[in-house]
DNA sequence: CGTGTGATTGTTGAT
DNA sequence: ATCAACAATCACACG
């Protein structure tokens, strides 16, 4: 069984192909589009930051954590990370809901009614 | 007082 | 199929 099999893992390249011009958060967006979940990365991110902050409670920045997490997530197994999988699994599987109902308030005539 | 920045990987939408 | 940008977290610095 090998459920999706963990598909060998490749090297993204996304590498620095283009600037990122980061938006405002402050500023509205587009508040009817749905954001995306947080990724296996970010839950393991959360029980990993407890456990850095207690062996760790001098650093405070996310950037060491932030490292910390990428590189133990490098070492963790696929059967460790596939709960992580498993919830974000799920997360995906609302987000592409909410994507439905996204567009179909988008065909509602709410992107070219400029409320306000 | 308010917000942008810094780093990590994964995921998804668009072309 | 491939690119590009965005997802959360927390403390700090600047105007």
């Amino acid at each position: 069984m090998k459920t999706r099999s963990q598909t060998a893992p490749k090297p993204l390249k996304t590498v620095a192909l283009a600037p990122r011009p980061r938006p405002k958060p402050s500023g509205k967006g587009d508040a009817r589009a749905p954001k995306k979940p947080p990724t296996a990365f970010f839950y393991f991110m959360e029980d990993f930051r407890k456990t850095y902050k207690q062996e760790n409670p001098s650093v405070k920045t996310m950037q060491e954590i932030g490292k910390a997490c990428g590189e133990k997530w490098n070492t963790m197994t696929f059967e460790e990370k596939v709960k992580y999988y498993d919830i974000a699994t799920e997360k995906r599987a609302e987000f592409e809901k909410a994507m439905v109902e996204y567009n179909k308030k988008k065909e509602s005539g709410d992107m070219s009614e400029e409320s306000d």
